[in-house]
DNA sequence: TGCAAATCCTACCACCGAGGTAGGATTAAG
DNA sequence: CTTAATCCTACCTCGGTGGTAGGATTTGCA
């Protein structure tokens, strides 16, 4: 599993709040009750997204979290990168660059590195407002990296 | 983590094993001292792999292991997913279609449909073959999985 | 002024899978 | 009948996942 359930639990809470844009401070109350999840939990969770400077926060009564961007300025990768840490399928892969010391002579490195990629493009080709207004063809139509997107 | 060194190593057997096609049957004892790896827990792996029907195994003395097909005919998908269990990249999707019982109204679902998709595509397009010959075109090269590769 | 509602912060914990190790039983070549 | 190999079962340690607990702090409002 490349995605634990931090950055599952993230990921809703950032499309929650996308929903609720405009509404002023959403509590996490709010949140965790809507989405039927621990509020205990959440905190943690949300924590990492307000220090990584994803969200606005409001202490004390009528507070809580609002997005500090629009909704299509997010895009799935960066969410899932500062919560999870790292996107990598295998272990000998590092966001800032290779550092196994077999590297040179692997054969199997390359596959590795492109699956890294193929992930990585699809996560940030992929906003939150596509996912609020359920653009399928985007998330689940043929992907193509380069070429233009005619299905 | 999506694979873990079980399927890494799997792997890497499969292609040690693709390098020595020809050669007969070739021992444990010989991969794990090439490919610099422990030959028990390499013993667990392979035994997989074996019962999977990836191989041929011969008991006894100047016994070992070979690829049942030629190095072409293994897409690296199969083997990870025999290995590892599965390849999808979160717990709420099954190879055996979807079994969340949110599932119906779950707005982010289709990203994790999505994902899973673009990296099964992207593992069932490359073979044993393509790692020994080094393919990185096909590896490293802007993945597009319904055009034309021409690039 | 004080209560209530909210975020913020630090600990703690159980469970399970990852990543092996150990030791022997079985098979087959010579 | 020895040797070299696969095959099989059991066991172990460690760290991350997925939380829980309890309180400190901040702010709005009556």
């Amino acid at each position: 599993m490349m995605v634990s359930t931090k950055g599952r639990y993230a990921l809703t809470v950032m499309v929650d709040l996308a929903r609720q844009e405009g509404d002023g401070f959403v509590s996490l109350a709010d949140i965790a009750d809507r989405e039927n999840l621990s509020m205990k939990y959440l905190e943690s969770i949300i924590s990492i997204l307000n220090k990584g400077g994803m969200l606005q926060s409001l202490r004390g009564k009528n507070g809580g979290y609002k997005l500090a961007r629009k909704p299509e300025e997010y895009n799935i990768s960066e969410i899932l990168l500062l919560t999870e840490g790292t996107l990598a399928p295998v272990n000998c892969i590092m966001q800032d660059g290779v550092q196994c010391e077999k590297a040179a002579t692997c054969s199997t490195l390359p596959l590795w590195a492109g699956l890294d990629k193929v992930i990585e493009n699809y996560l940030s080709d992929i906003t939150l407002e596509d996912i609020i207004i359920g653009n399928r063809k985007k998330m689940l139509g043929d992907y193509c990296g380069t070429c233009g997107s005619e299905n």
